[in-house]
DNA sequence: GCTTGACCTAAAGTTAGCTTTAGGTACTAT
DNA sequence: ATAGTACCTAAAGCTAACTTTAGGTCAAGC
């Protein structure tokens, strides 16, 4: 065994972090502010330096971000990523119920995407003719049926 | 044919319409003030009055606003829309750049599932082994590749 | 030794999309 | 006629998620 045993982590400053995920140094400053990255860590200088456990915090602040989470309910799981092994069971109820939510986006998103497509065939149609007046008797909104909300 | 022929169409008021969509009257108000419910009349009183037109432009908005689009885009559209058949074109071609982007939504949508799927996976065997030391070398987060962006 | 570039903090500013407030009008039933 | 309910406007207020501003540190290269 070497006398010193220090694995000194490969480190990334801030900025190479932000091109990385595409996102601006101010923002990943805020997110750190705002407790998004557990454990980053500063130098003496006060310069962060971010981790590959930080890089993976920010990936799946994106996750969640785009899954709809608010920034306040991403803070409180990544403080109970913080408290270890304790939350454990919460954390994973919480992606759970994450994964519920995701799929009710996805069947609204379906609805949205039916709508469009009428849309485009309604449009298509009603180029064609020249006219909106035609197309407005023979595809009413009213004939796109939304889909049972099946529980 | 009768000597008067006025076609009183049956109309809804702001309340009838807000407990439809589930919205409150201020929002449909405010969408009113932003011009995104073409042709929408007042009683002499000034009370509102929607028709079934008025009723499905409220059920676009929901539909544009679940796309992701910005309420001055909508204000853009439905502006195209009481100009009438000159715009059918225009109309036609913003449908069908909002189906591109939907299904770019959808996908990224799929790649948050991923991730949430893969998270639930990665806490269910960390809350067997009570812990998240082992599942954290064994199922490192770049083990869930994201997928190639194909155009 | 001085300029350049990347970093820092604290605090104020911005934008979207509503919501709330304050004060008033108009049918509806008792 | 008066109490209640639903509607109205104009304007101010609110929250989230950043962004911008102002002023400063630090290490590297010329």
């Amino acid at each position: 065994m070497p006398a010193a045993t220090q694995i000194t982590e490969k480190t990334y400053s801030i900025g190479q972090v932000a091109k990385m995920f595409d996102l601006s140094i101010p923002t990943l400053r805020y997110y750190d502010q705002e407790g998004l990255i557990p454990h980053l860590q500063k130098t003496p200088a006060g310069i962060r330096r971010f981790t590959q456990d930080n890089i993976d915090a920010v990936r799946v602040i994106g996750c969640l971000k785009s899954a709809g989470m608010p920034i306040k309910e991403i803070q409180i799981f990544m403080q109970k990523v913080e408290q270890g092994d304790a939350t454990l069971n919460d954390r994973l109820a919480m992606f759970l119920r994450l994964k519920k939510q995701v799929e009710q986006q996805m069947q609204a998103l379906q609805n949205t995407m039916d709508m469009i497509d009428f849309k485009c065939r309604y449009y298509g149609q009603a180029v064609q003719d020249g006219t909106e007046k035609y197309v407005k008797k023979q595809m009413p909104l009213s004939s796109l049926v939304l889909p049972s909300n099946n529980k």
